[in-house]
DNA sequence: ACCTCCGATAAGCAAAACTGATGTCGTGCG
DNA sequence: CGCACGACATCAGTTTTGCTTATCGGAGGT
């Protein structure tokens, strides 16, 4: 089981072709093609079907391990080497984009940061692999209790703030004059599905038990904004931090007021303890003001 | 980075001696070296000092790298293996001593099962890597929340029940009368320390804020009899479930009710979806009466 | 039926990996 | 003080692995 061979037999399945898998790793079709036996021999079981090229039920079974596998082996390299070179001038901060409150932006400095927002499940493995120095995630969450992020390598979090849930209705809305709301009495309207963007649909289903909070529209990206027109433009409903919700044009914005939950935001560090370098300074920023 | 590598570092590591080492593996001495030689090179950064052989602050990190990497790598194999191999007729159940109340003991069949008790977190690495084809784990959580397990791999979780917690006193304590106890009350009073068989005490001093709960007795093995019979002779105090609790001579178990926390048990499956062969029967008969 | 595309297979070659022998350094003991 | 031994590093030689080029075989389209 050499990540190399691993490696190969993710982009096979990935392109559904032995060729083109060959030439996007610069190998030669035979080797790729060697790689896959290799495997399929050493597991003893048929990982592929060819012609078509598609992985068999083993093989399904292989592809949801290696991700985290490959994930976790280039996290490692680079935990360590982080270890060994020279602390960074620069910092490189991965957040998602809701979790970019005005708390975080007071704590930035003034100079010598680059930002990068990415989706969700992105953030920790960017931290982790080195791509960038800190992470920040948000989400729901009992108040006071942590984040559930997927551990894709040692990695140590902070809260670093937790703000009020609101639902972002158009002005127009019937429940727009509501004080609060409750999650039940949403199930079955229009919600928008902005995995990357707002805050995942998927954890309401799950509160809810499986029931409801069908997507009327599917937003892919990652700008908050758009998110907000589509809201205020009645295309659906969607959940945001306060901060994120108050203030835009022809919506309201509605407390949740059950479940109890918050919006909670963590800061994702390398490794165990503090971070170093430029890291640290921006780390502390944020931890004293939660 | 090969996996290979990885796995003569971590026993050089755990050995202290590249000589030990090699003889471990069934390699030569030198070969061992030009392991070492090679991953320090290809990192970029020494790991180990020689004389004595011991980690630096790199290795350390990777030490802590490549214990889950090489866990996870073993229980790929295990688990596309077994999608090939025929469905066992044994069954093989890895549990917590705790774990393993009336509920579960009702639900196993006359025959053809195997039961092994282990410490907490090596019940989903026997589920991973195919040591076990069910597991059973408990722990502490809030009611209807699932308990958080390391995620050695792609496991699936079922909840299999859920008890009340309750505080074992020997009856000559001056709690005893108590109907019921404040966990934050008992801060301070002496405890038992037994990781692998009762509740870790890690998790109360976490819900504290990190303040009291040390440990008066540590207890190190799986052995619930053994730990209530500490308990009763007022070595110290230990949480368990109620089922568990109730009925130990010398000793009252007086319910837990602040913090709102359940003693929850956990079906632990290999993949995704449920079990196939003889485990499917037992984890019918699990879930069914949940 | 032929051509074409794609994956499997064979042979050859270069690089990697392991072994056995030897070198070097620290340590403990005479 | 020096000598011998234990432990890791290094070197040279051989085996093994892994990749490439070349060729074969079958499925699908024309």
């Amino acid at each position: 089981m050499d990540p190399h061979l691993l490696r190969t037999y993710v982009t096979v399945a990935r392109l559904a072709s032995f060729s083109e898998a060959a030439r996007a790793l610069g190998y030669t079709q035979s080797a790729v093609s060697q790689h896959i036996a290799a495997l399929e021999q050493d597991l003893g079981a048929s990982l592929l079907t060819r012609r078509p090229v598609a992985p068999t039920a083993a093989g399904e079974r292989l592809l949801e391990h290696a991700g985290p596998l490959l994930l976790r082996l280039e996290a490692a390299r680079a935990d360590v080497v982080r270890m060994a070179a020279a602390p960074d001038r620069e910092l490189k901060l991965a957040t998602t984009s809701t979790a970019l409150g005005p708390r975080v932006l007071a704590a930035l400095p003034a100079s010598g940061v680059t930002l990068r927002v990415l989706p969700r499940d992105e953030v920790p493995a960017a931290v982790a692999t080195g791509t960038a120095d800190l992470g920040l995630v948000d989400g729901l969450a009992a108040p006071s209790d942590p984040l559930r992020l997927p551990d894709v390598a040692p990695l140590t979090t902070y809260g670093v703030g937790e703000e009020p849930v609101c639902v972002l209705l158009p002005d127009t809305h019937p429940l727009a004059g509501r004080a609060g709301l409750r999650l039940g009495d949403l199930a079955d309207a229009r919600w928008l599905d902005a995995p990357d963007a707002g805050l995942p649909l998927t954890h309401l289903r799950g509160a809810n038990g499986g029931h409801g909070f069908r997507a009327a529209l599917r937003y892919e990206g990652t700008d908050v904004r758009a998110l907000t027109a589509l809201a205020a433009a009645g295309h659906g409903l969607t959940l945001l931090p306060r901060s994120a919700a108050a203030g835009v044009p022809h919506t309201v914005a509605v407390p949740l007021t059950r479940p109890r939950v918050v919006h909670r935001t963590e800061l994702v560090c390398a490794g165990a303890g503090r971070p170093r370098g430029a890291a640290a300074a921006v780390a502390e920023a944020l931890l004293e003001k939660a």
